[in-house]
DNA sequence: GTACTATTTAGAGTTAACTCTAAGTCAAGT
DNA sequence: ACTTGACTTAGAGTTAACTCTAAATAGTAC
């Protein structure tokens, strides 16, 4: 057990061959190789990849993954960039939660209107309202 | 006043003529034209497109525009699905803000153990404290 | 030993949303 | 008259992140 070959692996970490092997182009995750050259992942990997999807998720590049992959394998001396990085992302994808939030606002509100719960006679037209979101 | 050229409106906007362009090819705003066929834009335009920002804003993708536009165009019949449209957009845009907001907390979680918040030492992994969120 | 299946590679194609180029038109300024 | 600058068009190029194709190889099933 513990040993997975690209499609097994593709499964288990739901994303596609296609994928891996491009995210393996792209430095994110270098697997093993067997006698035959090909491709073995392990528990590591499972975990790695996890990490790598969770980072993916905040809206991290690949292009800052890679950053932080190369930082990774330079060793504990590049701890604090490391974290200067994360923080840098987390930094822009709460800003742009509070944006999506704020933009969402504007379309509920357009979905109340539809909805009648705001007249639709009422001095304030709904341009007027999206006005004061500017 | 209150009437703007292709690239007087860009930049009161915010957008580039470019954009502008590419949005009138995708059907999302058409101007109106002078006797030398040029674009001008008027304040409703102004309106309309502070609109179609917010829309962008909270991740509909243009082709969902469109097709928002072109139920517009029918006039007020259909009311009935162009808020459909927007609250299917409105569901999927929250939950993938939820998305995030988790995918954020594994990163807080990892600058805190850099930070050396949470001990280096102790029992549980980094890759251990991940498996909870899975 | 032949078919089937999973792999391998390099490289081409896709999608969404722009972004730019080239060649031409037109009005205003000097 | 000529230059400058803003515009026009069709169509090509860009970016990020995949997604797929084609041809070859290697192990497994009958």
């Amino acid at each position: 057990m513990s040993k997975y070959g690209i499609g097994e692996f593709a499964n288990k970490v739901g994303l596609t061959t296609y994928t891996l092997r491009y995210y393996e182009k792209q430095n994110l995750i270098i697997p093993k190789r067997d006698e035959n050259d090909r491709r073995y992942y392990d528990d590591e990997d499972v975990k790695w990849i996890g990490f790598i999807l969770h980072l993916k998720g905040t809206g991290m590049l690949m292009s800052e993954i890679q950053e932080y992959v190369e930082l990774r394998k330079q060793g504990d001396s590049t701890i604090d960039r490391r974290k200067q990085l994360l923080e840098s992302v987390k930094k822009r994808s709460l800003a742009e939660i509070n944006e999506r939030k704020s933009h969402l606002n504007v379309l509920s509100h357009k979905i109340d209107w539809y909805d009648g719960k705001l007249s639709h006679k009422v001095d304030e037209s709904f341009e007027e309202y999206l006005k004061r979101f500017r």
